[in-house]
DNA sequence: GTTGACCCTGCACTGGGGTGCAGGGTTTAT
DNA sequence: ATAAACCCTGCACCCCAGTGCAGGGTCAAC
């Protein structure tokens, strides 16, 4: 059978067994099929599903907003899915957008590094402005 | 005068006065200035600097990061600026190519529901290569 | 049949990023 | 000159996202 273990997915995807652990409990990861003796047992292609989590991540989602981003996939309700789809799809927008200008804002600063004039131009990636819809307590990320 | 007390800064940033002092604490906000009585006068781009550091950390930048970035402004050494500089680009370019991706995967996700069809078409954002670069892979538990 | 690598659960702990409160001073309006 | 609304410091606490450990079972190799 090609079914992973915990300890062999943890090795492929690049993360500590108790973090599987975790993922599963807060439900990001579906509670796999156990052995006899109660052992985890995964599909390969978890080995992906843990990546996703990981670059979601590290792209500013909460574990909760990663859990809707994969709920997506089979979820019921095709209206439902689509309202939250897009909104997920604006936030990610919103997302590309500002490091779009940071982007630039770092293009401009090496530029001016090279250019020996180093008048270092404030990194004004400062520039972009509060965007409507802010949280009260700790914005989830 | 026209600088900013600490409670008139936080409403117009949209933060926490709390959240403010931490920041200075963090080395993320300069210490500002202080009248005779010791309460805490900002300069009004203050405003601007709080949003950027939100901004940021809605891009997955943890504090430490943004202090990196902030002080890109006027650190010393031109050589050693363009290289912080150009690892920070590499690192936004990653995530941009990351948030094209998940984009693209809801946008089909969207037109599948739109189309009734819904065969809701797993989102494969799940695609995208591991990227060298990641911890040790130590069972660790 | 014992050793070593691996797995299980439960629970305590950590670090990052805040948040809130106590105890006390200041400024403004009345 | 008193109340309301601010501000100060220090400290305790919170949630999130893990991490690690204790105490115990499993499996492969020797």
């Amino acid at each position: 059978m090609d079914s992973l273990t915990v300890g062999e997915l943890a090795r492929r995807a690049g993360v500590r067994v108790s973090t599987l652990r975790y993922y599963e409990r807060r439900g990001l990861l579906p509670s796999p099929p156990r052995s006899d003796s109660g052992y985890r047992l995964y599909p390969p292609e978890t080995v992906e599903l843990v990546g996703f989590i990981k670059r979601a991540k590290s792209l500013g989602f909460s574990l909760q907003e990663i859990r809707e981003l994969l709920s997506l996939r089979v979820s019921q309700g095709r209206q439902e899915i689509k309202r939250r789809a897009e909104a997920k799809l604006r936030e990610v927008r919103r997302k590309i957008r500002e490091l779009d200008a940071l982007q630039r804002s770092l293009e401009e600063l090496i530029r001016a590094c090279e250019e020996g004039g180093c008048g270092c131009p404030i990194l004004r990636a400062l520039e972009g402005k509060p965007l409507a819809g802010e949280r009260k307590g700790g914005d989830g990320s």
